[in-house]
DNA sequence: GATGTTCTTGTTATCGATACCATCTGAGTG
DNA sequence: CACTCAGATGGTATCGATAACAAGAACATC
């Protein structure tokens, strides 16, 4: 039967759709959509030629359609706080190498560590059917887990630790992250501690670092850690006005800060550098996550670092692995690294880095 | 007639359908449609039960039909080259503050600053026929344009500037930022610029402001400016190493190096300071983008301060516009402003930063 | 040459919503 | 009281694909 009416298309814009090419070359829909697909049941010879037409109508098959036949999309959905520190944007690039030609679109949301917008997103997100979803922390409102788990989506829970996630969970433990902190700065003789964070309730990995840090000083006998919190996100300068804050209020002064991250670490330096305290002479300087920044400091600052990267490529290969059926461990706790650097006190017996 | 069949689901995790609500409030599916869209046609009792019966039957409705039935998704397809450095993660959140409550899903990618996955990136996203678009930067390859011309799919082009969109743009012009910068150094007196920037081809903005800038400088007959690439994003490193080779190896030593980040330009810093090298007196700094880390410098970079919040608010709000058939400026181009920090020399006349 | 396999291709129902048009109901009107 | 008319509701086709099954063609086997 010989083609006729093909040839249109091509000019106004419209999509192209399945049954154009069909007409152009002259078979059944079903035929298209097997050749499109690369399912096998289709002679070479035609495939060939269905794909030369598809190209040349540049037509793209509708994936709202396709998704609604097959009941599921080919969409992940992730759900991070910000990407405003360097934490989750270094966890995104890990799961990137995972998720890299897997053949899946990923839809993110930032949350801005509000629960409830992550109820909404989660909500709006179930709506698509999503092959996965990916949640920074651990810590959901009752509602996200329940659809969650009704829904039987797989589901990726990332940066903290559980040992009973949704799903599966790959991160680190906070709590004794921050236990890891307070007994390296024990061990080196600091007993007057102060905290530098953000707003309580927002960021609850670093609470929750907090709380083992309190921990380790408790068992020392060390309490009422003085903390100043700052209503603004992980920034430098966050960590500038923590620090400001605390070394003026807290009396007597304290021998080490403790901050939420590097870059308030940062900030939080360069405050006590403006009142003349030296590092780590007269006061001793702890950050956390191990960032970029750390590279290029002539007295890199103690900190722990996280395996961000390593963090993000294994959770997206664990669900990816979820997804397609097969069995992974439901939790992995990883490891993370102390970093004397050169802002604290050395041990006894340790050779002081050079400056 | 009385229900009956009702109060089922709730089980197996299956999700509910409109019918499901439709069977249990003893209407049809129409009604049940009107009402969770909140379109007129349906009495405030009659809205109401239902609303509470699909609460309770946790009905969410499937997104794939919907988009399948009135031919376009509530999706908005945001493609960037990375979040490592902090400009994109401002920008993402400067759209944020207009995307939010619009009603729309984004779908991020991250390119990695490569055009062919940029590419493939669009053909995919396409096959959702997305509301909007966002795109970041205006050098794509032709096959991106075409489609989204072809498709008539609402493109925002942001942080890069042209005078000739696909659709819609809101940046700031590199080139004459990059002049800027050249000229506030000669001003200064500097002669002996250097260049610091990654890879050639990758980060097609930094190109921009170095030719720009090397244009500045022609006009004042210097030319042959030495450059440094690293092949690494734009980190603290990647800066340290750059002003590293280019100290070594470029004779005359340069009087003034010119970063494409404020935090290369940071790393940049150390590795003079390594070198013995005083800033401002022995050689000038001067990064680009006006970072946070700025805000806690004792003695602030030099820097060229980029509107990436308001650039991402006012391009996500065009955007909409366009999407909701309102017109718009079709290209934005926002200004930027030099500041002079610390790291340069002073003006004449000009009191110096102290220290 | 009849029968069975295998491979390719087509037909039809379906996914879960929305659009369009038809129908029903009750209030207002002269 | 018949007659509009507006508002509320329902029936059915449709969006663009896929799944499941049916059917036809080509080839082998006895």
């Amino acid at each position: 039967m010989p083609i006729q009416k093909a040839q249109k298309q091509r000019k106004s814009g419209r999509a192209g759709k399945i049954e154009d090419v069909a007409a152009a070359t002259g078979v059944s829909i079903m035929t298209v959509s097997r050749a499109m697909r690369g399912v096998e049941g289709v002679s070479e010879s035609k495939r060939a030629e269905i794909l030369k037409a598809a190209k040349r109508l540049s037509y793209v098959p509708n994936s709202n359609a396709r998704s609604l036949a097959v009941a599921h999309s080919d969409l992940i959905g992730i759900s991070l706080p910000t990407f405003l520190d360097d934490v989750f944007a270094d966890i995104l690039e890990g799961m990137r190498s995972a998720l890299d030609n897997a053949g899946f679109e990923t839809v993110i949301d930032t949350t801005g560590y509000c629960e409830r917008r992550e109820e909404a997103w989660v909500d709006r997100m179930l709506a698509w059917h999503p092959a996965g979803v990916i949640l920074g922390g651990v810590h959901h409102s009752p509602a996200v887990s329940a659809s969650l788990k009704s829904a039987r989506i797989p589901t990726l829970q990332t940066w903290d630790y559980t040992p009973d996630p949704i799903d599966i969970c790959v991160g680190i433990d906070h709590f004794a992250a921050g236990g890891l902190a307070g007994s390296q700065l024990l061990e080196r003789g600091y007993r007057r501690p102060g905290i530098v964070g953000v707003t309580r309730g927002r960021d609850l990995r670093a609470e929750a670092r907090f709380a083992g840090f309190r921990d380790a000083f408790a068992s020392a006998g060390v309490t009422d850690i003085p903390e100043s919190r700052i209503d603004k996100h992980a920034s430098f300068e966050a960590g500038m006005l923590g620090a400001q804050a605390l070394l003026e209020q807290s009396r007597p002064v304290p021998d080490v800060l403790f901050f939420l991250s590097d870059h308030m670490a940062f900030g939080g330096l360069s405050a006590c550098e403006a009142q003349d305290l030296r590092t780590p002479e007269d006061i001793g300087i702890m950050g956390f996550n191990g960032l970029g920044i750390n590279t290029v400091l002539r007295r890199p600052l103690a900190t722990i670092v996280s395996p961000r990267k390593q963090m993000g490529h294994l959770g997206a290969r664990n669900l990816l692995a979820r997804i397609h059926g097969v069995r992974t461990e439901r939790h992995v706790a990883l490891p993370v690294e102390f970093q004397p650097g050169g802002t604290l006190r050395s041990l006894p017996g340790e050779s002081p880095v050079h400056d």
